[in-house]
RNA sequence: GUGGCUAUGGUGAAGCGGUUAACACUUACGACUGUGACUCGUACAUACGUGGGUUCAAAUCCCACUAGCCACCCCA
């Protein structure tokens, strides 16, 4: 293959998309920054045995999905596929506990999945995550879930509607399951291969089955919410409770399935009807065992993480705004002298300033001075430089006065009107 | 890993066995006044994903490969 062509799956971000991007980052940090959390970067790289352990042995991110190889010191080590585990590893290795009883992460970046691409999806992909590790009390979980509905409401998208659940945790989930599983062996007949299949690895995947016969066959299974011990029951429902006192829209979903071992009690999605077969946008869950499990001291941890891509294409294309302050057109190799000096001079002041650098004629620069959108144009000739003042042209109203060669002066200009 | 669809320039595309491979945008230069937008003119695919085949003749038909997209699986 041509090595002009990328590798499939790691896509390039225009600048016209990267635009996009950076609104969405930018509404992150400000609107996470207001719920208290801090920025935290880890690397992309970690021990195959992290993710091994955190995410799930059987699950198919580490059985089939993780760039995973050997470095020249003979360890295994993994392209992250998902960023609770490093940010976890991060907090346990430093004792970041020790800083305060209530963490609150949030990190940004790409994250890697071997898998065919499609819409919404991508083997290098972005997430923006958001962490609460400490806190058992269902207040949080509230908090997290109406910090990521104000985030995507400042970003303007009201589609993606939130839907909770909870999965209870390791006192009660075996007996559901097992419950689960019982009730679809005695149909085991009416359920297509992959629900059949997945009666061993995980036969809660049943339940959002596509399959429309799977769907029948499961309409009246067992739900979990019916199985929840008081615990996660009295849980589940002050979490509903506080979204219903903060006008937090939501549904139920029982049938919500996700992905990783390491969730408990409560778990959501964002979902949307407007990407295709991806219609999770935002996801996440409580997970109060992973970090014991991994080592560290035994507390309480809830997340969520979005993924950037889908949440831009929910974004319309927008309008590059950003255009230069002054674009300097010069006549003559003289005056091309002054222009570059003018142009610096402003942009150490802080103004965008562009010039032509091929000695093109004129008329050429003013078309270049059009189509950047520039809003004034200073022309300076041969009769110019003599007199030390130029033309300085208001490009919307096409309004012209002579303006002397001074970089201050030029810089009031800019500045008012 | 499995399936379906598609592959023409920087972009969107016409073309359906014999065309100078339309048209639009973009880009470059020029005309209209040393000075943009509108208008007009000129230029821009030895080439139709790659490799084979059928035919007097293929971008147009057939096969293989590759890539992209969408879907399954799974997931943010």
């Amino acid at each position: 293959m041509a090595i002009t062509t990328g590798i499939k799956g790691f896509n390039d971000i225009l600048p016209n998309q990267v635009e996009k991007w950076q609104l969405i980052e930018a509404t992150a940090r400000r609107v996470f920054g207001i719920y208290g959390f801090s920025e935290i970067r880890v690397p992309i790289m970690e021990k195959t045995e992290l993710f091994a352990r955190s995410i799930g042995d059987a699950t198919d991110i580490v059985e089939k999905e993780m760039y995973s190889f050997t470095d020249k010191g003979e360890n295994l080590v993994t392209l992250r596929p998902e960023g609770t585990a490093g940010v976890m590893r991060a907090f346990i290795e430093h004792k970041l506990q020790v800083l305060d009883p209530v963490t609150k992460l949030y990190y940004l970046g790409p994250m890697f999945r071997y898998e065919r691409p499609q819409k919404g999806r991508s083997r290098q992909f972005h997430q923006i995550g958001a962490e609460v590790v400490g806190v058992t009390n269902p207040r949080v979980d509230a908090q997290l879930l109406v910090m990521l509905c104000h985030f995507f409401t400042d970003l303007g998208l009201t589609e993606p509607t939130l839907q909770i659940n909870s999965l209870g945790c390791p006192d009660c989930r075996p007996a559901y399951r097992a419950s689960l599983k019982g009730f679809l062996l005695e149909r085991l007949e009416r359920l297509c291969d992959d629900c059949r299949r997945r009666m061993e690895t995980n036969p809660l995947r049943a339940l959002d089955c596509k399959v429309a016969g799977c769907g029948e066959t499961t309409a009246d299974a067992p739900s979990v919410l019916d199985h929840l011990c008081q615990g996660c029951d009295d849980h589940f429902v002050a979490v509903r409770r506080h979204l219903e006192a903060t006008a937090t829209p939501f549904t139920i979903n029982s049938r919500m399935v996700r992905g990783l071992d390491y969730y408990t009690r409560t778990t959501f999605e964002l979902v949307t009807g407007l990407l295709g077969a991806q219609s999770a946008v935002a996801a996440g869950g409580r997970y109060d065992g992973l970090i014991q499990e991994l080592g560290g001291p035994a507390l309480p941890g809830i997340g969520f993480a979005m993924g950037v891509e889908r949440v831009a294409l929910l974004l319309a294309d927008r309008e590059t705004g950003r255009s230069p302050d002054l674009f300097i057109a010069a006549h003559g190799e003289a005056a091309g002298d002054e222009a570059f000096r003018l142009m610096i001079q402003l942009q150490r002041q802080g103004f965008w300033v562009e010039i032509d650098y091929e000695g093109k004629s004129l008329k050429s620069q003013m078309r270049r001075a059009d189509k950047l959108k520039a809003r004034f144009t200073l022309i300076i000739g041969e009769e110019e430089l003599l007199t030390a003042s130029g033309m300085l042209k208001a490009m919307a109203t096409g309004v012209q006065v002579a303006s002397p060669l001074d970089p201050s002066l030029l810089a009031e200009a800019l500045s008012c009107s």
